[in-house]
DNA sequence: ACTCAATGTAATGCAACTTTGACATTGCGA
DNA sequence: TCGCAATGTCAAAGTTGCATTACATTGAGT
């Protein structure tokens, strides 16, 4: 899976940290994500759609 | 979170085996997210979305 | 040059997802 | 009634997601 994560919160100038909190995990599941280490639970793709206010098939691509 | 697979699936009579097999994960796997003992992954989540021509939003609902 | 925020990354540990194999129950058609 | 497909469920084991702690690097501002 691919994801938007790193423009879509650059876009809105939020930290890796901003996001974690907005989120409730840690900076470093932040980072995991963003840098592919490997893809968030469902309920945890649920949550960040919600914090950018977009679907998930906006967010997260097939790779 | 809530989903949808019962009934999609019923819809297009299609067995858990028929469903696991589309998906490529065991029948347990598609029992156990029915039954909501747990949810799937975001990437089998997208198959999911895929082999039933929906949106992840159109069949997994937070709870 | 120094500092500090932001980011990358690694190790360890636990929780959640998934598989395989096995067994029980239900319902329907022969 | 017998057989079989479909479903529910359990245990054991492997993989992946996430937390925590810790340390290194980079870049911007002073």
């Amino acid at each position: 899976m691919k994801n938007r994560l790193r423009v879509l919160r650059a876009i809105r100038e939020w930290s890796q940290q901003d996001l974690a909190e907005k989120l409730g995990v840690s900076r470093q599941s932040v980072n995991a994500i963003e840098t592919g280490k490997y893809d968030p639970s469902l309920p945890l793709a649920f949550r960040i759609a919600d914090v950018f206010e977009l679907t998930i098939e906006e967010i997260f691509e097939r790779d």
